[in-house]
DNA sequence: TACGTCCATGAATCGGGCT
DNA sequence: CAGCCCGATTCATGGACGT
């Protein structure tokens, strides 16, 4: 595979949980245009994707005439419609690259602010991808609006999407409600702008990047939406923030970067950091992760007789516990989860949490036998 | 002219301090198509817009809360639209008639969530229109996520523009600052839900619009982007917050909707407030109150690394960050306040301030790492 | 009256594995 | 691929009601 240039081969790869045989473009920083780059990777070889693309739109004199003359809305009109028809252009063609080496329950992110954002966020719609939720930066420390013809710019968007409707992706969803308090994550992220010894600078003290993400953003994205050894790519590198990260975190990176300088800066930052080690990478697990036990098993263990009264947490419900793992109640019978919804005229339940042995006058869910199962799987 | 029909001059004209001669159109609902009403309004008529317009939710089933409670979704038929294409047909068509009707130095807001915004931004964009800011609306008490596959959607976003690059739009500044605790306002918004007294009930004790807007949001609109006399259309009048706050800050209305039911409610709604009452309306402030600190920041921040071992003030029990915000001691994981209450036996736990790092001897609470996290925050 | 408990509800694109 | 079925999942707020 040629995928790299002579000497691009910026970072040397770390070692990861997997896959075992990386292939040689892991951990590396691809230099050239991005969708020449991107062609020459693997399809569905990239877990989650962080974009930060360009957005200098409108900003640079593109909408000016030479002369500066005044122009009516009709005029303008056309000049804005050709730039923006470019940048669609551009935007279209790099999310179709990338689209084509995502896996198909892969994520991507792409962050912007009001300048691009909502042309990123439509031509996505368009290309077939699925938005899962678009999430605001909030900056604690914004530029304030000199002029004061503006409310301060203190936010910029950031939209989370799949390949399509029907992709389950990866989203830790108990890690980031424990990194919360015990609160769900919410769509608004309150981080401070990337400054003080984070920023990178040059020999002059200037400021490498003008755009350099804080590293707290994407240790959030990575978090919620990878998992370690996962391959994480960056198509628009700059100084590499996003490997930086995905080093720190354990997952494999892969980046596109046209500047020179800005991979020189990336490859020296990205070795300076050390992977934490594997057992601080493990992630909080919710019970989805945890092994079926089949209700039967607690009578084959012999934490249950057969015939045996379950009730419900204050008693008003009754059912009895028959040899083959069913219950009965009244005349109805079938699984603790069907007759739970039945008595309780629900559509569904959880049996689990819903019926509960007696002790003397205290009640305990028969979750609770289910843990003492899954204890003794452990040991 | 012959706008409204007969019996949808729903409400009495209420003296303003100008025009003085008000065309018959003025403080009225226009029942009827957005894009049919509009084009019975005089060119360049209009201060300022706000429009909610249907978001083009794709629900599927039906939603259940863990308690098995139904969610009582917005499934109405004028949200459904059969394409991409075709709501973005129905947004030029009602875009293009607004444009029309709007002073050449005017303002409109279009408020939306993911679903929608970005094909509202994208379009605003090619028809000319240039955006002033985007503004995230953040809900101090958004519904949660049920299920846990996402993050909580806490927000929906405002576009502010004007019809072109050149224009001049009011813009209260000074008026802003001051309600902002001297303060610039910025792009975020923290507004609570429209809920309680303010929520408009039928006689079943039923809501009568799904997506009553608060009228702080309106106030803040009105307040940033008129004057006292201006004129504000809104094109998805529904149950008239726009109408009644317009009236409360003197300024005068005109409004499209199709339901009758609804324009019945914002009638009555309207006619019920007095001009002026908003002397002592004051204006949602910023909430300046201590943001709360998720222990996960501290890991996104630097200040502690994955790995990292915390102890109780007296170095009895031990216990390792994880790189997701989690603690483990021994087998048990979960935020530093579940453990702190499980090494305890306690059945709650602050672990802010029972959790300490160590440097030589001594040890200090995590909850000075959280101090520094907000004296960052404050600069 | 004050306080505590319970309950209802908000623009929501909300499951997944096995047969 | 459709169907079955296990079983996981919520936060802030206001109002009603009880002590």
């Amino acid at each position: 595979m040629s995928v790299m240039r002579k000497g691009v081969s910026a970072v040397a790869p770390h070692p990861t949980p997997e896959p075992a045989g990386n292939p040689e473009w892991l951990n590396t920083i691809m230099k050239g245009d991005c969708v020449a780059a991107l062609n020459k990777l693997p399809s569905k070889s990239v877990d989650l994707v962080f974009a930060d693309p360009p957005y200098n739109l409108q900003l640079g004199g593109d909408l000016h005439r030479p002369d500066h003359s005044k122009v009516d809305a009709c005029d303008d009109h056309w000049d804005q419609f050709e730039s923006f028809e470019a940048y669609d252009a551009f935007t279209r063609a790099w999310l179709m690259a990338t689209r084509r080496v995502m896996k198909d329950d892969g994520s991507i992110y792409v962050i912007g602010s009001y300048h691009n954002i909502f042309r990123v966020g439509a031509i996505l719609q368009d290309l077939g991808f699925w938005i899962m939720n678009d999430i605001v930066w909030l900056k604690s420390n914004p530029m304030p609006n000199f002029r004061g013809k503006r409310f301060t710019n203190a936010h910029e968007t950031i939209i989370w999407a799949t390949k399509s409707k029907t992709a389950k992706p990866t989203f830790n969803y108990d890690a980031l409600k424990t990194f919360n308090d015990d609160l769900q994550m919410r769509s608004d992220w309150h981080l401070p702008l990337c400054t003080g010894g984070e920023r990178l600078k040059d020999d002059d003290g200037q400021k490498v990047h003008p755009t350099q993400k804080p590293e707290a953003l994407l240790y959030r994205v990575l978090t919620a939406s990878s998992q370690p050894g996962d391959v994480v790519l960056d198509p628009f590198f700059g100084t590499g923030t996003t490997g930086a990260v995905a080093k720190k975190l354990g997952r494999n990176f892969v980046g596109v970067e046209r500047e020179q300088d800005y991979i020189d800066a990336a490859t020296s930052r990205i070795e300076a950091i050390e992977t934490g080690s594997g057992a601080s990478l493990d992630m909080q697990k919710g019970k989805r992760a945890e092994k079926r036990i089949p209700f039967g098993n607690l009578l084959e263990s012999g934490l249950l007789e057969p015939g045996a009264e379950l009730s419900c947490s204050k008693g008003h419900h009754l059912a009895v516990v028959r040899a083959d793992g069913s219950l009965k109640c009244g005349d109805f019978t079938g699984s603790i989860h069907k007759v739970g919804a039945m008595v309780q005229g629900a559509s569904s339940c959880n049996g689990w949490t819903f019926w509960h042995t007696s002790k003397g006058r205290s009640r305990s869910p028969i979750d609770d036998l289910r843990e003492e199962i899954r204890t003794r799987l452990r040991s």
